[in-house]
DNA sequence: TTTATTGGATAGTGACACTCCCCATTATTG
DNA sequence: CAATAATGGGGAGTGTCACTATCCAATAAA
């Protein structure tokens, strides 16, 4: 198909077509003429792609970038799955405050959590500790810290329990799971909230 | 505390500041003359609040505005806390399709969950649903969906049990550790499943 | 009295994700 | 075969966002 047609099928302007090309975000047609090129199947789903991770994924093109060549290069086995997809998705290392990477530390250890030394996931975490807390939100009894740990091992085990044997495949649904089905959880949150408070303050 | 204090005490440039007083989300001082203003410390807590919300939980400046007015609006009764909880937090919402509003709906409505006709985080879950199944996701036999909604029934416990009697503060904790909890949450999946993989694919 | 700081306002910056327009070349259509 | 349309390539422009810089006259502090 040519780009107007791609166009015509994803939704998105050939203007915009022409941009991603650019950018290496979407791979060059093969070319028919110096003038023209044909698209097929594989750039429709390319470009699904990039707009599923950027629109619902709020991904930055960037972060979009990194997780395609992620996906481009997939790993042999389903061992290595979780490395080369959480590269793909690996936070830029901010100003790490070592107190609370500590913390974050501690806690991991305590769930009984087995994570590499210096994953990068787990500054991350001391950090948004830190901004809750000081942000005067009430962690102190860990309750509700432990609360979410338990609840990410069972999404966690849910992800993982329907991963396909091909490891491309498998890099693929971990990924671009992982990156669409955030917002869903929060979204799921907000809505057993509503339940569980309809319910619970209804005297009042 | 004069502006240049306040920025020393919060780390946030006087410019900015001064920016914040301008675009309103920053409560003015009092003045002590035609140039000179002092600053307590509920504007420190009001500049960290504003920091917190745009920095770790990711709004927008004007979505921190909504946010801002709704806590400045506490609600008399806690029977009322989540509607003005999501009233702070409420999507602006897009193009819903009804076809997949219907498919959250029923989802939900399947889940016992008691949510309003019209609100607006169903048609959020159907887009975002959409944008999962268009991405090639299989979501086909539920089991993960349902997986993510026991999770979420848990965590929204968590939520509301720990919240203030007083209106205000309640307020403040659930909008407040929603918007900057929704990151942990995300954080702690991804290392629980890096736990769940170690453990998984060991063999492979 | 000199120097620094302040509130107030206007304008400028850099990142981001497009979007527009131009051109010389093909393709297509009548 | 001529007129019209579409294409690839590329540069420049757009609108939004969250600041940041600069200027000013008016205080405040040393």
């Amino acid at each position: 198909m040519r780009i107007s047609q791609l166009s015509h099928e994803t939704g998105v302007a050939v203007a915009t077509l022409k941009f991603y090309l650019r950018e290496g975000l979407l791979h060059p047609g093969q070319q028919t003429s110096r003038t023209q090129a044909m698209y097929d199947e594989s750039h429709a789903e390319r470009v699904r792609l990039i707009r599923a991770l950027s629109e619902a994924g709020g991904l930055s093109l960037a972060r979009v970038r990194q997780v395609l060549d992620a996906l481009d290069d997939p790993p042999t086995s389903r061992h290595h799955l979780l490395g080369a997809a959480q590269d793909a998705l690996r936070p830029e290392d901010a100003h790490a405050d070592p107190e609370w990477t500590a913390f974050a530390r501690e806690f991991v250890d305590q769930r009984g959590w087995q994570i590499r030394d210096d994953e990068p996931l787990v500054d991350l975490l001391g950090e948004q500790l830190h901004a809750v807390l000081d942000a005067g939100i009430n962690l102190a009894d860990g309750a509700p810290l432990a609360a979410w740990a338990d609840a990410a091992e069972s999404i966690a085990e849910a992800d993982l329990s329907t991963v396909p044997d091909d490891p491309a495949a498998a890099l693929r649904q971990v990924v671009v799971g992982t990156v669409l089905t955030d917002p869903v959880l929060a979204t799921l949150r907000r809505l057993a909230q509503q339940h569980r408070s309809a319910t619970l303050f209804e005297s009042e």
